[in-house]
DNA sequence: TTGATATAAGACTAATTTAATCTTATTTAT
DNA sequence: ATAAATAAGATTAAATTAGTCTTATATCAA
């Protein structure tokens, strides 16, 4: 696997779409669901999320929706993942609710920290990509 | 997400413990199973996997098992991954049975492109650590 | 002030995927 | 012959992910 997940792939989306219309305009939930085909709730949770992290800015009401609140260039990937996604570990162990060297199979298991080192190059790349990268 | 699977651990520890036990001698699935205290049955799809792909020979009967059929240095942790696991890509349209531009969100998404470039960034980072490395 | 259209947030259900187990067959050393 | 191993596929169970539903709140405009 190593798979994004589907709310990621939507969350790209969005981020795409909000900053492709920033002209002042307020891009809502609807109006990106229904230009992509995919579920409205969906996109919805996404934007509050972005919203929460500090992404985009949130107009409620008639008239309300999303604005992107930085510029693409200074969005990463990751910034996105992160806004989105709970966990994003290459494994169990290496998540931050399991500190040090806890790992279910005792001191048996030797391969947490390679991992670790490739987790960071892995989000180091999506660190490293702009939403501006994917317009 | 973007997790590794089980299966993958497995593989990993069952690579390792291949690699540290190579003197002349069989490494059953029922030890290394009992060794890290993990299912025998898992073990034994991950080595019947590591023989399809070359990586172990098998040996049937009774003193039978597996052995490394290369020197850690030459097998990455990609080749794992490939032997155990079907898919591993970053999205389902990056999947080779989805060939070229068809993507669910038509000509919709276009975060594609850039996603094939980080997933091979990615194949990369495990292509270039070598099971030695994690021994 | 009321109705229409948004976001906010959490509960709930459905679908898919992953993990684990079970079963049967075959091989081989003793 | 028997015990211990691989081989391979079927089946079940568990966990995760995706999607929907519901209720509340905000805001614009007629």
């Amino acid at each position: 696997m190593l798979k994004l997940s589907k709310k990621t792939e939507y969350a790209f989306m969005a981020a795409r779409y909000l900053a492709l219309n920033n002209s002042g305009h307020c891009s809502t939930a609807k109006e990106i669901a229904e230009n992509y085909d995919i579920s409205r709730e969906l996109v919805a949770k996404v934007l509050q999320n972005f919203a929460r992290s500090d992404i985009a800015a949130s107009f409620q009401g008639v008239k309300g929706g999303y604005v992107l609140k930085k510029n693409p260039e200074e969005v990463s990937l990751f910034d996105i993942i992160l806004s989105v996604e709970d966990k994003h570990h290459l494994t169990n162990c290496l998540s931050e609710d399991n500190p040090d060297e806890k790992c279910s199979h005792e001191d048996g298991c030797k391969i947490r920290d390679p991992l670790i080192e490739i987790q960071k190059r892995i989000d180091n790349l999506f660190l490293e990509t702009s939403l501006k990268q994917i317009l």
